[in-house]
DNA sequence: TTAATCAGCGCGTAC
DNA sequence: GTACGTGCTGATTAA
């Protein structure tokens, strides 16, 4: 089993960035300093609590009489293991006024603790009581398994602190570190360390558990507290209380319904991706002359530059090997049938080994279906991604790619999927921040955007776009998203710098609210510190006034980037929370199972179809109204490639 | 000494 | 611009 803290810890190191300016707490991070701080933080040894043990029903049923009582309370499940659709309860937490908490062992009969958790069901089910916890979509989808199924309101310390510091981390330990000045009993100490052999929470002993578990449901309504005062002024009360708390439980529910995948196709698609992998594998060492290890960077790029010499000056990585990723190799696939050959082994070995293989290894043996999971607090945007798998980067680019979509399909024959996703959001979204009046025209006249665009930035009328034109002006318009600079944009088209750069002073000469747009954008990060979304979600940016001209650079295309991708982010949330309310309270059996930043998947009920696919299309299209129209493309199918 | 594990990196998928 | 996963590789840790 995996450490149990995993279902806390979010960010990689990489991502770890401290620079937080009111009281330079946070930059207690690195390793040392923390082994430092340890020393003045305070500990469950040193603090005075009241954890109780309550294992009879009648010792239960005087906790469910203190909640009942209480206007919050907090709750925590320990279990088995940190997939929340396959792992079993071991106990439960509960706490109402700090430092003192109650833990309640649940015993691995199933049934046993049914009746347990019937006990505790008014309290859960009371609509009038705040319910708060850390990371609570975990705690959500193990009860739903025991048939509770909380009532909100709800208050997730992590996700309060996601939308106060969306750059920072939001596990509890840290939390507790920075806001209580607290460190909590390690899981560590309870199961051993992550690496070898770890134990269960099921074997620790009743008195360790008790002592962690307690305090987790304290601590966690002590950083409530906290993080709720700082809300306010942060103005970040209305994004928490309308958008990701009502989201939490929606995201809940989509990773408990999980997507079902057809395995049959898949396994066949392997078997012919293998037999491909095969031949081309051959044709590669005959026309090397060797055989090695083709998915081996370093060994690929000395045959290819050093053996075959396709290069005299062949560009480096950053650790000095030679490059041979997609576009180095592209530039390159005239000089030697090799390039071409291992472009296609490369594409078929990623679809291989990345989807058709593991998706069917990721099937939930409970349900038969794949359960990805949405963090909510990770990007620094508001976007959402995903995990384990990923379903936000299945391939739908290329032919053989698309062959993994088809494998997407209904729960049964009673069902069909209904994909709808949003026509250009961020450029629409650009469009009505900015105020530009030709974008503004495009978007209301219906014309196609990169056309448009390619018309204006060539000076053709639009009928008279080529192909190649309307190629360059999208990349154009990808860049404005994203913050474009020069570089970018003469990389991703092949041109030079220069030309790049000519490019994007027509763009702008065409589209001059947009430069406007973009330079208010950088001035407000100088002015204030942070950019903010049509939602308020804020992006702090302190490099905006660095020395080095690169992080400047980096933190002024974010400042561009940041409300563009976050409104498109808090626009697709809300339409999220509006529809699987009404899906629920129209009780139809209709599912969302899917997001993909732009686009929402559903398992319809094929006679729900008529009923669904309008709602759907009226609540994302008026999630957030712009000044200009939002379009939402719809479509249903038998496979995910289908609806799309 | 050897085997297992970890962490960083290159790469590639999505929007 | 925002993410996540896989496989390779060299370093570290455990047996």
């Amino acid at each position: 089993l995996k450490a149990l803290f995993n279902e806390l810890e979010f960010r990689t190191l990489a991502k770890r960035v401290f620079n937080e300016p009111e009281d330079g707490q946070l930059t207690l991070f690195e390793e040392p300093a923390e082994e430092v701080e340890k020393a003045e933080l305070r500990t469950i040894r040193n603090t005075q609590h009241e954890y109780l043990v309550a294992d009879t029903s009648d010792k239960i049923k005087e906790v469910v009489e203190q909640l009942l009582q209480a206007q919050e309370f907090c709750f925590d499940t320990e279990t088995t293991g940190t997939d929340a659709n396959n792992c079993e309860l071991v106990g439960l937490s509960f706490a109402v006024k700090p430092h003192h908490a109650w833990y309640i062992p649940c015993p691995p009969d199933y049934n046993q603790t049914l009746e347990i958790l019937q006990i505790l069901k008014p309290a859960f089910d009371n609509p009038g009581i705040l319910k708060v916890g850390q990371n609570m979509k975990f705690d959500l989808t193990v009860l739903h398994y025991y048939d509770i199924h909380p009532a909100g309101p709800f208050f997730d310390t992590m996700l309060a602190h996601y939308v106060l510091e969306p750059e920072q981390r939001h596990n509890m330990d840290y939390l507790a570190r920075v806001y209580l000045n607290y460190e909590p009993v390690s899981i560590e100490s309870l199961i051993g360390q992550k690496g070898g052999r770890q134990g269960n929470m099921r074997d620790v002993e009743l008195s360790l558990i008790k002592e962690y578990a307690a305090e987790d449901a304290d601590i966690t309504l002590q950083l409530k507290h906290k993080l709720s005062s700082l809300l306010p002024e942060a103005g970040a009360e209305k994004l928490f209380n309308e958008i990701e708390m009502p989201l939490m439980p929606v995201l809940t529910s989509m990773e408990i319904q999980g997507v079902k995948i057809d395995v049959e196709n898949l396994q066949q698609f392997s078997r012919d991706l293998e037999k491909d992998l095969f031949s081309i594998e051959n044709e590669i060492y005959q026309l090397a002359g060797e055989r090695f290890n083709i998915a081996s960077p370093r060994q690929l790029g000395i045959i290819l530059f050093e053996k075959l010499k396709i290069d005299d000056k062949p560009k480096l990585t950053a650790t000095k090997q030679y490059a041979t990723g997609e576009d180095v190799l592209e530039k390159l696939s005239g000089r030697h049938p090799i390039v071409e050959k291992i472009l296609d082994y490369r594409e078929l070995m990623k679809l291989k080994s990345t989807y058709v293989d593991t998706l069917p290894q990721m099937i939930n043996p409970r349900t038969g279906r794949i359960h990805t999971s949405y963090n909510q607090a990770v990007t620094s945007t508001g976007r959402l991604s995903s995990t384990n798998p990923n379903l936000q980067n299945i391939p739908v680019r290329t032919e053989r790619g698309r062959e993994i979509r088809k494998a997407f399909i209904p729960r049964n024959p009673d069902y069909i999927l209904l994909a709808a996703d949003y026509s250009q959001i961020e450029l629409r979204i650009i469009a009505h921040l900015s105020g530009d009046q030709a974008m503004q025209d495009a978007f209301r006249f219906g014309f196609d955007i990169h056309a448009a665009t390619a018309a204006k930035i060539f000076k053709v009328p639009i009928e008279e776009v080529t192909r190649e034109q309307r190629r360059a002006a999208k990349s154009v318009n990808f860049g404005i998203v994203y913050g474009i600079s020069a570089f970018g944009l003469s990389q991703n088209i092949g041109i030079s710098k220069k030309e790049a750069q000519l490019i994007i002073d027509e763009y702008f000469r065409q589209y001059p609210g947009i430069k406007t747009y973009m330079e208010k954008s950088i001035a407000t990060a100088r002015e204030r510190g942070y950019v903010e979304t049509i939602m308020g979600r804020r992006r702090y940016l302190p490099d905006i006034n660095s020395v080095n001209a690169n992080m400047r650079g980096f933190a002024e295309r974010n400042a561009i980037n940041a409300p563009i991708q976050g409104s498109a982010a808090d626009m697709i949330k809300i339409a999220m929370i509006n529809i699987h309310r009404e899906l629920r309270n129209r009780n139809l059996n209709s599912w969302m199972v899917l997001q993909v930043h732009d686009e929402l998947v559903f398992d319809v009920k094929r006679t729900e179809m008529d009923v669904v696919k309008p709602l759907v299309k009226e609540m994302m299209t008026n999630a957030l109204p712009l000044s200009i129209p939002v379009e939402v493309d719809i479509n249903t199918g038998e496979n995910w490639l289908e609806a799309h």
